[in-house]
This record gives structure tokens, sequence and C-alpha cells, in this order.
DNA sequence: CGAAACTTTGCACAGTCTGCAAGATCGCCT
DNA sequence: AGGCGATCTTGCAGACTGTGCAAAGTTTCG
């Protein structure tokens, strides 16, 4: 009878688990940002975070995933955001505002992120663990895209507006940490974004005019 | 040893390689496509090409390796048939002029690629290996299409489009798959590209409508 | 306090992947 | 032929990842 009433987030056992889980993932993202992906191994990330190698695996399912973080619960609350947008905004629009709320929650954890985008630059084996991360909850997003635009299962669009939107968002990321965060994540976001919607013309000398560019 | 065939193309010994190699991938599809990525190890792929499990590895890095295939040498001609490519051509419609050539190939070993594909959606574990293959190309891929279109080595234009333009082929590439190649590929590939140039629009409810909206 | 629930840990084990040192095979040259 | 060097295969030892299980050690709650 007593089994629920798991205080999640008073408890000493919470906060306590809490704590290994972070300590883990830093030390994790710490040592392999410093010695590389392969001259780290999990013993010496469990011993940084002092504990014994085995819990490593009670907190994460491979090493790799304590790198990448937990893009699920990202990419959940994304689909959360993306199902509250009125549904007479465009997909593609209504993507980018979706994607707004989840800059503003990446920019709470700047440095984390920051060191972790740095790390997966650096150890491009990380890439596609990125990438798969998001893949799960790809489908899930699928859904609500079809949903929102109203077109049959078998139709393509769906599909390609969020994995090419979900690869717009990571080049932008992986751009904000080449540059340690210098220009602000959400300009690069706005930046990639107007170019899908313009269909990826060419950039460079526009045969025209240029549009607000502030000249250097 | 009776022997009836000289090196013809490359040698004995080139031809045993190649054997042996195409042996073990098509052995590595086969099983997994039957029982599944985690049913199968190498041993048993070995076993199946007749050779020992530490030849495996002489030939390929890993066991995901032997099931998403060459991919980089795909790549590698992709990029050359990029740069045959006249400049005057906007970067979006030449990459596409480069892909159909591929394409090409792809329908070549079409049983084969339709295997491959079939497989890696069925272990989606696989996934991020078939995009990792692509994503080391792809900086050569970025390299070119920045002096294509002539812009700084920080802007964003390249990454974006090569990123981008990745996606939208992988899409494509497992929609076909999806359908066991009843539309061809170039068609699917076609239709993701034009979405793409015209800018991600909602596809909406087009002249032609839907005769059944209920779901029972 | 004491029982129940949960977490940590050690141990054993399967599987991947890497060096290393034979041994077998092939290509080539005299 | 015959043999030498290059290449390929194989077995073996070993490091590392990841999982199941049962014995501790904690926390929670009655």
């Amino acid at each position: 009878m007593t089994l629920d009433s798991p205080p999640a987030d008073g408890g000493l056992r919470d906060r306590k688990k809490r704590r290994t889980r972070t300590a883990l993932a830093t030390a994790a993202l710490r040592l392999v940002a410093e010695h590389g992906l392969d001259q780290v191994t999990v013993e010496e990330i469990s011993a940084a975070a002092d504990v014994s190698s085995r819990t490593f695996f009670n907190y994460f399912p491979s090493k790799d995933d304590a790198l990448v973080g937990d893009q699920a619960a990202l990419n959940g609350r994304f689909v959360a955001r993306l199902a509250e947008v009125p549904p007479e905004v465009p997909a593609l629009a209504a993507v980018r505002a979706a994607l707004g709320e989840v800059i503003e929650e990446l920019q709470e954890d700047r440095e984390l992120w920051l060191l972790r985008m740095d790390v997966v630059m650096r150890n491009p084996a990380l890439l596609p663990r990125l990438i798969a991360a998001g893949a799960e909850a790809e489908r899930a997003l699928t859904d609500v895209v079809a949903a929102r635009v109203g077109v049959p299962a078998d139709h393509g669009f769906p599909a390609l507006l969020t994995t090419v939107t979900g690869a717009a968002f990571r080049v932008a990321a992986l751009r904000w940490a080449a540059t340690a965060g210098a220009r602000p994540l959400a300009d690069l976001v706005d930046e990639a974004f107007d170019a899908l919607a313009a269909g990826l013309p060419d950039p460079g000398p526009a045969p025209e005019f240029h549009p607000s560019r502030t000249p250097s």
C-alpha cells in the first residue's frame, strides 16, 4: 500500500540520484573533452563521479548516452510546444516557433550545451548518436506534422519537414558551439530557417538587392 | 589445381578479396534481416561466409559497417560529380543533378540497396551509422559547395545545404524502401527537392480531394 | 525501531574489436 | 620450375562495453 509517495522532488533519495546523474554526465564530458572519446573508459568516468562502473550503466545505457544528454526529454517538450501552435500557422513556421522555446531552455544550461556541442564536434563518432536520439522522437513529430497539414500517411512531406528542420537546427547548434556562443543561437537558427523558407537560394552577390545586412 | 582463369581484371587475389567482402556483407544483411541485429554475432556472419571471425574485422571495422555498405566510396563519387556541374548552376540544383547520377548507381544494385534500407529501417540502431558514413564526406562536400557559391568559411550556407540535402535524400531512400521500390527512387528524390526549392510550403488540400476522411 | 522499497556494488559472462605472431596463399622474377 | 617477397588468413591474448543476478547498503514510511 505504501508504494506511491515518491517525493519526486524533495526526497533525499531523489536528490542523490539527480546529483549522481549529473556528476556522471559532467565527468564524462569533461574527461572526453580533454582526452578524447577513445581514451576515456567508463571506469574512469565512474571513478571521477565516485561510483562503481556498474552503477554507471544503471544510469546510462551506454557511454555515448552520458555524453549526448537526454535528448528524448527535450524532444518530448518540443513536440508538446508544437501542438500548442495554432493550426493556421504553416508547418515550417510552426516548427520554427516551437523551436524558439526549446532554444530558451538550452540557454539556461548554456555552458553545458556549449561543452556538449564542442565534444560532439571534436568526436565525430558522437554525431550519429546525437541524431539518433532525435530520430526516435522524430516519428512522433512526424505524426504531429501529418495531422497538422492533414495529409495521408504515405505522403512524404511530414518526414521531410521533420528531418530537414532537425538537420537545420543541428547545423545551427554546431555553428553556435564552433564560435563558442559568440552569436546567439536564436540568430543562427533564424538564419537557417530563413534560408529554408526561401528555398535555399545561393547566397552571395544577390541579383537585385540585399536584405538588411549591416555593412561590416 | 586446374587453372583456367588467368588474371583477368585484377588477378585472382583481388577477385578472392572482393568475393569474400561481398560474401560477408550479404551474409550479414541476410542474417540480420531474418533474425535481427542483436541476434546475429560476427562469428555467425563469418561462418556463413566461410572465414574466421578475425578475418571479418580485416574487412570491416565493425559489424555495422558490413551492413551499411561502403557509403564513403559512394559519397566520393558524388563529390566528383558535383564538381563537374557547371558553376552557373545554383547550388541546390547542382546537388540535385549530381544526385541523379548517384541514383543510377543505386539502381544497378537495386535489390541489394532495397534489402539494406529494409534492414536499416527494421534496426533503427543502424540509422545513425548510415548517417555517420555520410557525415564524414559531408565536410568535403561542404568545401565544394563553399567554393561553388563563393562564400567565406564562416558562412553557414554550405553546411546547411549539405546536411539538409543529405537528410532529404535519406528520407527519399527510406521511403523508397518502405514501398519496396514501387515508385522509382528518382521520383521520390525529385519530389523532396521540389519541396525544398519551394521553401517547404504546406501541401495544402490539393485540387484533388480525399474520398474518405474518416479513420474507420 | 523495523519492514519494505530502492540503490549500489561485485561477480560472472557474452560480445565487440585490436595487436601480434605464426602459417597459408598469391604474384612475380629468374 | 622454383623460390622469394608481399599479402591474406587465422588463432590467441587481452581490453572494453554492456547485461543479469544476488548480496550488501540506504532511504522511506508505518
